[in-house]
RNA sequence: GUGGCUGUAGCUCAAUAGGUAGAGCACAGGAUUGUGAUUCCUGGUGUCGUGGGUUCGAUUCCCAUCAGCCACCCCA
């Protein structure tokens, strides 16, 4: 191969792209501030050990989709997967995850899984981690749904998102379910398909979930999680319905909704959208309230969520939102030496006079008619056009593009106090 | 990891029952010796994804490989 490729499933996000995501990100840093969680940055690599104690030796991400490798001192490392991990981490080693603390946090960045690249899935992603830390619940299972539900309304994504909620109970009771079913499929293990089979060693209760229509009797007539549910997790669950019906959020129970990480408990979400393929999922999230204890601190109860902004970006796209236009002032158009000289220099006397101000100089010459077409499309408000007449009279002209209106002839001396009124520009306009 | 489809100019695509390729858009210059649309004229580029095989000759046929897309699986 001669020329070079980007490595597959890491995909380049461009220039064009950008407007789409600086609208997510814009909102999502609104959001944060407004509801009170704090951003960190977490490292990209962490100790592979890390991984395989909190997401589980026998799900999929850990047993096939790490990027794993040696340190030079031989100790394995791993490109994080996933970001609750890594954020309990840094929470106990420094001391901040106690009993009777609340944090409420937030970080985003690139994440690593070695799957298999389609739609709405690539082996380098980027996350945006919310992790609440020492709350009970079911209130903040609820505020995390309402940021959430927030961020759909802000992007105009509600009508194409739905909230789906189920219980997973405490761990016990998960693990003596899970118990009971691998008991009750292994028993008609013949009537299971060969995914069934497998996912019977690695997370039966994913079995449920299955889209063999052949297994639906055999599913039908499984045990059921809500009869082994303990009432402690029954009385959270059953609060946490009355909680979003008592804020309006619309939601669907989902029994089938199970997470691919072993650390979940309890409380489990997810937004779905039905416009990406089968990347259903955009945001999804539940409780963990044993990783803190597992991972070596204090027992303290947690919930997080994590939201793919790949597909949030492809949601905005897909319904045709419109994309956070850069606003751009100015044109310089300059014909000729002379007037590069002086249009370079009256160029930096304006960007010192009128803060906040965003001009694009004419580079690479071109004529007249080339320079006015650049203008044109980077859909800057006003042409100041510099040629050999301008530049003997020492006066620039202001030609309006966006608009009806004459050209002005403005002294050089004046000009920046001009552009600024017709700008109407102030210290803060920042759009 | 499994299966299906695809890969030609910067982008979107066409063509050649095997004889080394075109169009639109975009870009540059001009008609308009200093003014954005439209129109018209002019201009260039392709290792036809990569490697190998068959053939006098391969972009075309065969094999492999890489990448993309779609689905399974899994998940954000």
């Amino acid at each position: 191969m001669s020329t070079l490729q980007a490595v597959r499933g890491m995909h380049d996000i461009l220039p064009e792209h950008m407007p789409y995501w600086s609208k997510l990100e814009r909102a999502l840093c609104d959001l944060f501030a407004a509801y009170g969680y704090s951003e960190m940055r977490l490292p990209i690599v962490e100790k592979t050990e890390l991984f395989k104690r909190s997401i589980g030796e026998v799900t999929d991400i850990v047993e096939k989709e790490m990027y794993s490798f040696d340190d030079r001192n031989g100790e394995s490392l791993t490109l994080r997967p996933e970001g609750t991990a890594g954020c309990v981490r840094a929470g106990i080693e420094h001391g901040l995850i106690q009993p009777q603390q609340a944090h409420k946090w937030w970080y985003s960045g690139a994440m690593f899984r070695h799957e298999r690249p389609q739609k709405g899935r690539y082996r380098q992603f980027h996350q945006v981690g919310i992790e609440a830390f020492g709350l009970e619940g079911p209130d903040v299972d609820v505020e995390l749904i309402l940021l959430t539900r927030r961020l759909w309304q802000v992007l105009g994504l509600s009508a194409v998102v739905q909230l789906e909620i189920n219980t997973l109970g405490s761990s016990e009771s998960r693990h003596a379910y899970r118990a009971l079913l691998v008991e009750y499929f292994n028993a008609h293990r013949d009537r299971l398909d060969e995914d069934s089979v497998r996912r019977l060693e690695r997370n039966p209760l994913r079995i449920l979930d299955s889209k063999n229509p052949d297994l639906k009797p055999v599913i039908e007539a499984a045990p059921r999680l809500y009869d082994s549910l303990d009432e402690a997790s029954r009385t959270h669950f059953s609060q946490l319905q009355e909680l979003l019906q008592a804020v309006g959020v619309s939601f669907t129970v989902n029994p089938h909704l199970v997470r691919g990480l072993d650390y979940y408990n309890r409380t489990v979400f997810e937004w779905k959208t039905d416009r990406l393929g089968a990347q259903a999922a955009v945001a999804a999230g539940g409780r963990y309230d044993g990783l803190v204890a597992q991972l070596g601190g204090k027992p303290v109860p947690a919930i997080g969520c994590a939201l793919g902004m790949e597909r949030v970006v492809a949601l905005l796209q897909e319904i045709g939102a419109a994309p956070l236009a850069e606003r751009v002032d100015v044109y310089m158009v300059m014909a000729g030496d002379a007037a590069l000289r002086a249009g370079l220099g009256l160029a930096e006397q304006w960007r010192d006079d009128i803060p906040g101000l965003r001009m694009l100089v004419n580079t690479g010459g071109g004529s007249f008619k080339a320079q006015f077409r650049r203008a044109d499309r980077s859909a800057a408000r006003w042409a100041v056009i510099l040629g050999d007449d301008e530049v003997r009279e020492q006066v620039v002209t202001l030609k309006p593009l966006r608009e009806q209106g004459e050209q002005l002839r403005v002294a050089w001396a004046d000009a920046s106090g001009t552009l600024k009124s017709l700008l109407g520009l102030t210290t803060s306009s920042m759009t």
